[in-house]
DNA sequence: CCCTGATTCGC
DNA sequence: GCGAATCAGG
């Protein structure tokens, strides 16, 4: 792949909305976070690095208007998540909504409003990634394991998902997924 | 271990 | 110019 006009104009983009490089580059596709970086640089946009070294640089830019407003964007990552919904996973087998209430044996679960609909993609890859689980115990759930259980905590067939969990979340991008949602749209997924 | 950007240097 | 490898940090 190679550096289009587009391709370069939606990496400054996201540059400047800070997204770090490997998500441009994961939106981009084609080309690896280095990569991204590397052209970062050449195009001179690299950031203000913390390095201990004097920050003695002043960006004196024309613009009218500067929509940088960052204070110290060390994990730009934290972004604000819109509403969510948060969907403690007490059915440890997610099943399919045919029969809609179900009380597990184990903790009763706080009066769900209602709606408990996740959208069909969202469960269909959970059910994918729960095959490939690591199916590991509670003592090896670390900060990056998905901790999204499975099986019924009272018998023998219980583990947690333990797949490397996205960013900042307690799941994996799958159970994340179906614990998370947006608080309008649980309909269309990007991507 | 996961991640981040920064830099180098052969291509 | 490009980007993998490496470096330095969280």
């Amino acid at each position: 792949m190679s550096w289009t006009d587009e391709r370069v104009e939606l990496l400054k983009k996201m540059w400047g909305e800070g997204q770090s490089a490997s998500q441009i580059a994961k939106e981009l596709g084609g080309v690896t976070r280095n990569a991204v970086i590397g052209k970062v640089h050449r195009l001179g946009l690299s950031n203000r690095a913390g390095s201990g070294a004097s920050p003695a640089k002043a960006e004196a830019k024309a613009k009218p208007a500067a929509p940088k407003a960052e204070a110290k964007p060390k994990q730009p990552q934290l972004k604000t998540e819109p509403a969510i919904k948060p969907v403690p996973p007490g059915q440890a087998k997610p099943n399919l909504p045919a029969r809609k209430q179900i009380i597990p044996a184990g903790q009763p679960l706080p009066p769900q409003p209602s709606a408990n609909e996740i959208s069909p993609e969202a469960l269909a890859k959970v059910n994918e990634v729960e095959k490939k689980s690591k199916k590991i115990g509670l003592m090896e759930l670390t900060e990056r394991t998905c901790k999204w259980p499975v099986g019924d905590p009272a018998t023998e067939n219980f583990w947690f998902c333990g797949l490397p969990v996205q960013q900042g979340k307690p799941y994996c991008e799958a159970h994340v997924g179906v614990a998370f949602q947006p608080m309008s749209s649980r309909r269309d997924r990007r991507r």
